[in-house]
DNA sequence: CTGAAAGCGCTAACAG
DNA sequence: CTGTTAGCGCTTTCAG
């Protein structure tokens, strides 16, 4: 069912060789003298012959899998991740295996481990963006080779980051720079109490000394930033605004659009992940570039030498970088006044 | 490495009992005493035994993993397949694998499809939405239960479709009825020498009798559609533009609106697969609705009536929903005499 | 219902 | 360099 009935043996006989001798052959941990190399490789040419991965594990308890833990596999982020984790799995011959954990449930997350770890897994890579992450990161057993990918640093577990929080506070300094006495913030769901977009946030206020608003919550649906948007464009101070993401920050814009304001003239937006349609926008959206990509791989390299067992730092981290276009500006001196009693046209920014 | 160390033996011991009847107990092929059960169920849950997959698959030769081959994993049709595949999947007990082919080389197409059949599958699924797979397809054993997956049918092969060509027909047709003398198309990379949405397209204009205009090629990337939009704009008698894809809609918005034009007013555009940003834009984008995930769960569900054996018609089509927003309206008269005199066409009839 | 015996397809020590 | 001999951890006959 799983391959052609063909085993090494029927490649031994067909090459006239034993059967260790086509193993060495395979896996290539032996010598093995010119001719009879030759005479295998016919016999797997013609037989068509793949080994089995199974057997291969079990004699050898050697795997050239890994699994990825997610909490979803769809979203930007997590789809980017993903991405670049297979791509650097792949580049060394390792194929990957994906579980999803969508609660925190107990059930569920056992459910994930032994589906995973019954498995024969070389290592995990664990994307902690989500509580079922950091939960499934917590109940892993210590024994196996694992990574955790996000965007805060935790003590004790080898990880990949992309550092949001010095890159939220980037954002924010970047707005308050611009004349905005305040930023209010729209936070997608955290992975724990607080994420590093939402501290960073927090700390750039701080410093500046500005207020600090109460935190607004959206979804990871655009459709809940709409929402969100509408109830933003009815607080006049509202000037600027810090999206967990892209795709809120779009959300919000059209719920800020809709109740009649213009961006950035009426009110500054700002997003975060630079997802590929932030350029498309209109108006551009500034946003903070994450390569999401590049810190799967990075996570997987990290993997590779935990499975290795080479000691080292296993920590790798990268700024985001900062991609200022066109939808914040300098507040709007009128905004304060007038936004008070306007609130009807439906423009469309650029 | 992989596992703890403990075996079925040593859950034998434990319990008392012999190692068949643990293995009954695992994997409830037969009856076992209620005493016994219990014994052995404790013992596991002592021993935190987890079986091991590959001894499993080896003795059985029966595995609870599928694989998805497919081009890409992260772009949004891909991302939200795979999605629904998993889901289904998982719901069944099954783990799934992920293979990717990039191109259509003879060498990375047997890399992948034996790296995938050297592990223990019980059937593949393929993303039929792009050459490689397609070619993948085409290269599979016979003897591998697989289905695929993609927006148009094809012979002989399970699989599970939605149907893209009547949904292209019934949108260009919508903006035909709307008033259009034509309707323009940017595709996007076919699967083969022509994908459904173009052959619905060019349906829906021979049936009207509407001149045929050259196709415009985008690539996958939004940017690209941008550069199309910009000479759109050139010519003035381009008053509607279907896109193979809502993020290529966005692009040619985005190029259309840098270079003067209003959307609907002098353009209408629509799009194909109603990404979830499709609603937020501005404006909101007119285009089909795509059950991808729900593609990825019935393909699934074929695979396993494949797997078991059960003859039927394994294949399953669905229509997509037609979804109006406002990007696409009724042509404007003025477009045409104003745009006359700026630049020459750049579309010819067919 | 249950245990004994025999492999699944491969790699891992050994001798030579 | 190469063949022989043992398993890897499980499921599968097959007796009872």
């Amino acid at each position: 069912m799983t391959n052609k009935a063909t085993t090494i043996a029927d490649v031994a006989a067909r090459a006239g060789v034993s059967v260790p001798t086509v193993s060495r052959v395979l896996t290539g941990a032996a010598r093995v003298s010119q001719g009879k190399r030759e005479r295998v490789e016919n016999a797997i040419q013609e037989l068509n012959f793949r080994p089995s991965a199974a057997a291969r594990v079990l004699a050898s308890r050697k795997s050239q899998v890994i699994a990825i833990i997610a909490g979803d596999t769809s979203r930007y982020g997590y789809a980017e991740t993903i991405r670049g984790v297979e791509v650097a799995a792949r580049a060394e011959g390792y194929t990957v295996m994906i579980t999803v954990v969508e609660s925190t449930d107990e059930e569920e997350l056992d459910r994930a481990i032994s589906a995973t770890l019954t498995q024969a897994i070389a290592g995990v890579v664990v994307l902690k963006f989500d509580p079922p992450g950091v939960a499934v990161l917590h109940r892993l057993p210590e024994d196996v080779p694992a990574v955790a990918l996000s965007g805060i640093r935790e003590v004790g577990v080898p990880q990949a980051v992309l550092d949001e929080t010095r890159a939220a506070e980037e954002l924010t300094s970047f707005l308050l720079d611009l004349g905005h006495v305040t930023v209010h913030h729209v936070r997608v769901p955290p992975s724990r109490r607080e994420d590093g977009r939402t501290t960073g946030w927090r700390r750039a206020l701080r410093k500046a000394d500005a207020p600090i608003p109460t935190v607004h919550d959206a979804t990871w649906e655009p459709r809940s930033g709409l929402e969100v948007g509408r109830e933003l464009a009815l607080d006049p101070s509202v000037t600027a605004v810090f999206c967990g993401n892209d795709e809120i920050a779009m959300g919000v814009m059209r719920g800020l659009v809709e109740s009649g304001l213009r961006i950035p003239d009426d009110v500054s937006v700002v997003g975060f992940d630079n997802h590929p349609l932030a350029e498309m926008w209109s108006p551009p959206l500034t946003t903070v570039e994450q390569d999401f990509a590049g810190m799967g791989r990075r996570g997987f390299h990290l993997l590779l030498d935990v499975m290795n067992g080479s000691d080292g730092k296993h920590y790798s981290s990268e700024r985001p970088r900062l991609i200022v276009r066109s939808s914040a500006d300098k507040p709007n001196p009128l905004r304060q006044t007038s936004g008070g009693t306007d609130r009807r046209p439906l423009s469309e920014g650029a």
